[in-house]
DNA sequence: CGACCGATTGAGGCATGTCAAAAACGGTGG
DNA sequence: CCACCGTTTTTGACATGCCTCAATCGGTCG
């Protein structure tokens, strides 16, 4: 299985599994991020993106989705376009707690009914579901797997939110960068949006620094190092990885946390890839 | 330090609530967080707290309840006694990215198959109940308010852990530490284990420095300051808070993220104090 | 064209890390 | 009761990674 990691870089494997699913290509990248560590049947994933079809719409760049203090009006998923959720601080800081992605719930935290504690705002353009709490929970209960697999879903977001509480607390600025664009990197393939090692990331220079604890200034130092070693590239808001091994290398990468894999000893996709 | 202290010093409201619980005195702090913000009757308090009881068993300081890597026996919940979850790096430096209380569940995450990526140790000697996941999924099953009672639970850890990537990222070291004794001492408080403005808190300053990013030098400068601000005094592994406004503000604390509240506009706390 | 936003560069300062070592503490055995 | 030992806390001197302030440059859009 070593060789299997030089091989393996992500973004070869997505052709297979893209063919997989078409029943509703704008809807499908959460359902098709379920499937992969969940079975559902076609009539649950046909619910579930029908539900996020119908609740579905546009926003601009920089819309707020939910401010702190407000009440929620339902939970809301993000179909395409990316998000973010951050703290504003007294001193006009901000601080990017946690990207949302094409086919991520934003904030399972509606259940807590007390209120949010931070903002939520899309960085892109995007579409997003907005589906109430009962509505929700009346198709996990008509679909107990349904249920399991979302349970999963806000679990392996705990495992993220974890690994960034490590990335800005233990490493320095450059391989803070690296460990942010590789989990996003892989995020993006695991919804299937990366081609030919590269994929789309539109965030500024402020907004990487605002995720990793750095400022903006010493973010595009630790940048232009990353680029100048070969790793990687990133420009016209798009990421291509370059020399994925070193890149994780250096940034003490260990996709574990993302919960990727297929089924613990099947490897799947290993055997897809030989 | 003393007027502003008697009014709003958390801990003075946990005699009260106290009185309420004496079904099953060890195996209760969990029942007792849950019911806080989540109405359960007497029979699912009896049938979790009776799981609870049946399956605990007494562990000795620093044992290791969970490795990376290792296939999990169950979720962990612990009954009494400290525990943390932390990640060991390649340069032997520890980053601790959770604490566990007593009445805190370590670990929901086990129904993520895949395997840990982080270690899970006992602080203190222990109590710990192992619970096997499809027992619990039957105690869920059985008493839907338990479910949902229990989802929160795993909602406000991973609120708990954005404030702790906030933490770690944003603050001085001063800050830092504030922030969290603030949070530690709140949580104490919500099982009843603060008395007149002071709980036990058995972490060496390896551990608080480890847990903030900071070594345990720096660690040490930064409570002799805080200390000699009056605001605590930390000693014979007990923290007493002397300042509890002022505390606050230093740590830009707001402890909306650890869903105290009872109800949002109630107020019924404040209400009890004044 | 002017205004604005994002990326980039440079110089200097400060908070925190690193290294080294001495006290204080707490338990254990003689 | 004391001597011993490992752990934890504390102190000091020095190094450095990142921040701050200030400015330029290049796109983009009205």
């Amino acid at each position: 299985m070593t060789s299997v990691l030089s091989e393996h870089r992500p973004g070869s494997t997505s052709g297979p599994r893209t063919s997989f699913s078409t029943r509703s290509p704008a809807a499908d990248k959460l359902v098709r991020k379920l499937r992969d560590r969940h079975p559902l049947s076609a009539a649950e994933e046909v619910a579930l993106n029908t539900l996020l079809a119908a609740k579905a719409g546009p926003i601009s760049g920089r819309t707020v989705l939910l401010d702190r203090g407000m009440q929620p009006s339902g939970i809301h998923v993000l179909l395409d376009g990316w998000a973010c959720r951050y703290t504003m601080l007294v001193d006009g800081r901000r601080r990017i707690v946690a990207f949302y992605l094409p086919g991520d719930v934003c904030d399972f935290d509606v259940f807590l009914l007390a209120g949010m504690d931070q903002t939520i705002a899309a960085i892109t353009p995007a579409r997003v579901a907005v589906v109430d709490a009962p509505m929700l929970a009346g198709l996990a209960i008509d679909h107990p797997p349904l249920t399991q697999a979302l349970w999963w879903e806000s679990l392996t977001a705990a495992a993220i939110q974890r690994a960034w509480t490590l990335n800005v607390g233990q490493r320095s600025a450059k391989q803070r960068i690296a460990h942010l664009l590789c989990e996003l990197y892989l995020r993006m393939d695991r919804v299937g949006l990366v081609q030919d090692g590269s994929c789309a990331l539109p965030l500024t220079q402020f907004h990487l620094g605002d995720a990793c604890a750095l400022t903006s200034i010493h973010t595009n130092r630790a940048l232009q190092e990353l680029r100048r070693d070969g790793l990687l590239s990133l420009e016209a808001r798009r990421l291509t990885i370059h020399d994925w091994p070193a890149l994780v290398d250096l940034a003490a990468f260990d996709p574990a946390y993302l919960q990727l894999s297929k089924e613990p000893g099947t490897s799947g996709d290993s055997a897809a890839l030989g």
